[in-house]
DNA sequence: TAAATAGTGTCTCTTAGACATTATGGT
DNA sequence: ACCATAATGTCTAAGAGACACTATTTA
């Protein structure tokens, strides 16, 4: 304790930050049905959600949600804690992004911000659209966020940032799963990569996800209990293999 | 400026950290040349800088270099700093690895340590060895370091993320080139993965990185201005052809 | 029966991977 | 002449990639 009490006096002697929020930004992949035709795949659009300010500063300006970290916790965990207040729901893949520290990035003094994204479902933000003031809450296409409003702080930085190290992690790692139910199609799962990453374009897919040996093991065929496959033909008239999500995440090597 | 005298009274209303340094893991490979036998690559060993700490706490004990961050300047731009004043040399590879802010990680109160790899060449670190008290700065493998030695506050932690982040950048990306010279043999460059990453196998590597078309990209050969072949034998008997990296890096998909 | 999507056949060319063989220059 | 390492030859099996074709269901 007078331990402690050395060091506050010692950190009392240098300016320390005046803040250390956490903010997240949380991307959800919509999914509309078309009823005009049936038996075809949702459309899917990749969003982010974000809230209007009404505070000084960048009063009514759009801003990624966050709050301040506590004394108590880690900076992931006021994320966490972020994460639930917004959605009500504690699932969902949250992961660090990068910590953003540009001098003058903040008028309220050195607010050293931390960046998060997540991976939520549409109904998850549904509930925080509605009891909050509707209106203060939005869901925006990439583009639009990035190239139609107005951003609060480096929020359009950060945002980039997390866009980027989305279509990165789609591709490396297996997080297309947030984005599907646990049993899904080939065309499901290209879709979900297509939406997220537009310049991925495999034509030969489903030859090549079910025929190399070395991609093989992130997916796996469903099978019923005597171990028959199970397929399914909702987004389409022929009934198409339904696969799941192994464990496994290969390790790429660009000199494999 | 009375926005930011507001500012300071709502932030001393809450508690705020006491410091935010940046810690940094400084990488070396060591080169060391075998007088036994001629024409023959070095020994290569993967190392760590750390410092012995002086003062309380953890005094006694081994840590990575770092500091804290000023007002005035970006958590990257403090730990480019730190960088400069432990080895002299503006250069190098720095990159950012992640932030520590377990609650209680230092007992000097709330310090949220942002930690950063570097990837500095032997020599830099040998007049920061020679400049301070010497025995005070010590170069170790990776297994001393994580095995043997005493490490102060969270640093153990820190150091096998930044080894693990080393080996997916070793095999994902080209930092290699901050090991080797701007041209090099293709068993150099085999073997700075190798003593990085001692899993990667490749019986037929030359093989491999020379003829797949996917992988070309990264390297090309050394010409000279008629555009012949530049061979070296300096490490073997028959001159084995040089190569440099191309700015090109791939992408990589577990999808493609 | 037509439409729509799932999935296979087939063919060519490239790559993987293992081994053997040849090439080059120093000791 | 011998050695060590570089680089190529050779062979088989597998994958990439394109395109045509068949399969399964609903409207």
């Amino acid at each position: 304790m007078n331990e402690n009490a050395e060091i506050r006096y010692n950190a009392s002697k240098y300016r320390t930050p005046d803040g250390v929020p956490a903010d997240i930004v949380m991307f959800t992949l919509t999914k509309r049905e078309r009823k005009t035709v049936t038996k075809t795949l949702p459309l899917r659009e990749l969003k982010v959600m974000l809230i209007r300010r009404k505070k000084w500063p960048c009063a009514g300006m759009w801003a990624l949600p966050g709050g301040f970290c506590q004394e108590d916790e880690s900076i992931y965990d006021a994320a966490k804690r972020e994460l639930k207040e917004e959605t009500g729901v504690d699932g969902g893949h949250l992961e660090y992004l990068g910590v953003y520290s540009t001098p003058g990035r903040d008028p309220r003094g050195w607010i050293i911000s931390h960046a998060f994204f997540a991976l939520v479902e549409e109904w998850m933000l549904e509930q925080r659209q509605a009891s909050d003031d509707a209106g203060e809450v939005g869901l925006f296409t990439l583009q639009e966020a990035l190239e139609e409003l107005e951003l609060a702080f480096d929020h359009r930085e950060i945002i980039t940032d997390a866009y980027h190290r989305i279509q990165q992690q789609m591709l490396q790692t297996t997080i297309a799963r947030q984005f599907l139910p646990p049993h899904f199609t080939l065309s499901e799962l290209y879709q979900v990569i297509q939406t997220v990453v537009p310049e991925f374009k495999e034509p030969n897919f489903i030859r090549k996800i079910t025929s190399t040996r070395s991609r093989q093991g992130i997916l796996q065929e469903v099978r019923d209990e005597e171990g028959r496959p199970l397929s399914s033909n909702q987004y389409s008239q022929r009934p198409a293999q339904l696969y799941m999500f192994t464990d496994h995440v290969p390790l790429l090597s660009i000199y494999t």
